[in-house]
DNA sequence: CGCGTTGCTAAGCGCTTGCTTAGCTTCGCG
DNA sequence: CGCGAAGCTAAGCAAGCGCTTAGCAACGCG
């Protein structure tokens, strides 16, 4: 586990039963989707019968919505620790090179997170968007910070934010850790990508 | 319909009630994606019974595959366009503009194309592979170009090729017309994010 | 010990799924 | 007019779905 992204341990979830269906339902939605993705299939994962989810969970779209959430604070909390202090410059390289090493690192979780938005019931999903509201908030301050003390120059700063969110988001999408690069240099990478596209 | 943009016209596919069947489908696939849409929505989108979409197409990922194959052919074709003459930095440019405007202009299909791979069969998956690469290899090559004649400054050619198409790609998941630029402004500004990325 | 709580399984319910079958109508064409 | 092909529907099948029910073993605690 790298030091600039947040451990991403799964302690917290008791009984361990529970845990056990938790990370064979990300690895499941992760592979197939949600909507593919069958609760004899997770709870076989888990080493149990069909049935003995509903002890943990109360339906598939709880356990979507408890990793859900638990992924979007995770995100928002490195993003977070990622710009504490410094130039506008390298808060935005800390935050992008985290972001990006997150979604490599943990592109299971990721791709859960960032792509079965749509399976969360209404109220879950009203849950998780107050999570990406914040964590779009925090690229455009420090975009604003740096186009403010004249380090960037940025034309359209609700479109240049969601490019340098989305460049690290798709991440999640394409990445295999068998065939690329480990997820440190990648956020190293992107992170002077990101720099370059506001640079003035 | 834009002019960067290739027209996506339907006519060829025959007889009509085939192609209202296909248009159908993509806006199911794009709204709640391959496995929760059922072959009755499809139907019902086309105005016909369930059985009436056997009498056109052998199965329901038959036709993923037709609207796969020619959304990868269609962006293919329009990167291949723009990629017409001028200076690497043109070309890039070009091909950046446009293939982020097809992917806003066209997101429902773009998101069938770019979300969907998982649900093609083996064979059907190879084949629009096939057109993936050379997608990539046309960006790859224009960075090489830019690189050799000096006006471009590239670190590591293949993550910075996958994050270019990276970028517009993702645009296919978060684009909303209700909400967001025109395609063609979009197309613009991620042009110059793209050229930024990369210039010496 | 007695007894409620926790964690689990075997069985299965009601429903929906992709797809098939049988049969009807419409049409082009000799 | 006769007839095969094309395009469609009503009905339904086998399989699989999310989830429920009934019941059992193990445990903590008075």
């Amino acid at each position: 586990m790298s030091a600039v992204t947040s451990p991403l341990a799964w302690e917290h979830v008791q009984p361990a039963a529970a845990r056990r269906l938790l990370t064979g339902a990300i690895d499941a939605f992760a592979e197939r989707g949600f909507q593919a993705t069958t609760t004899r299939d997770i709870a076989t994962r888990a080493g149990m019968s069909p049935a003995a989810l509903y002890v943990h969970y109360p339906s598939k779209e709880r356990l979507l919505f408890e990793i859900s959430l638990y992924g979007h604070r995770a995100a928002l909390e490195i993003l977070t620790a990622a710009n504490d202090g410094g130039s506008p410059a390298d808060r935005l390289r800390a935050m992008v090179s985290a972001f990006t090493s997150w979604h490599a690192e943990h592109h299971t979780i990721a791709r859960v997170v960032q792509y079965e938005l749509a399976a969360l019931s209404p109220e879950h999903f009203a849950e998780v968007a107050t999570i990406r509201r914040a964590i779009s908030t925090l690229i455009e301050q420090v975009l604003t910070d740096g186009v403010t003390n004249g380090t960037f120059k940025v034309d359209d700063l609700p479109g240049t934010t969601l490019a340098v969110l989305s460049l690290s988001i798709d991440v999640a999408r394409w990445y295999d850790p068998t065939r690329h690069p480990a997820a440190e240099p990648l956020g190293t990478l992107y992170a002077d990508l990101a720099h370059r596209m506001v640079q003035a």
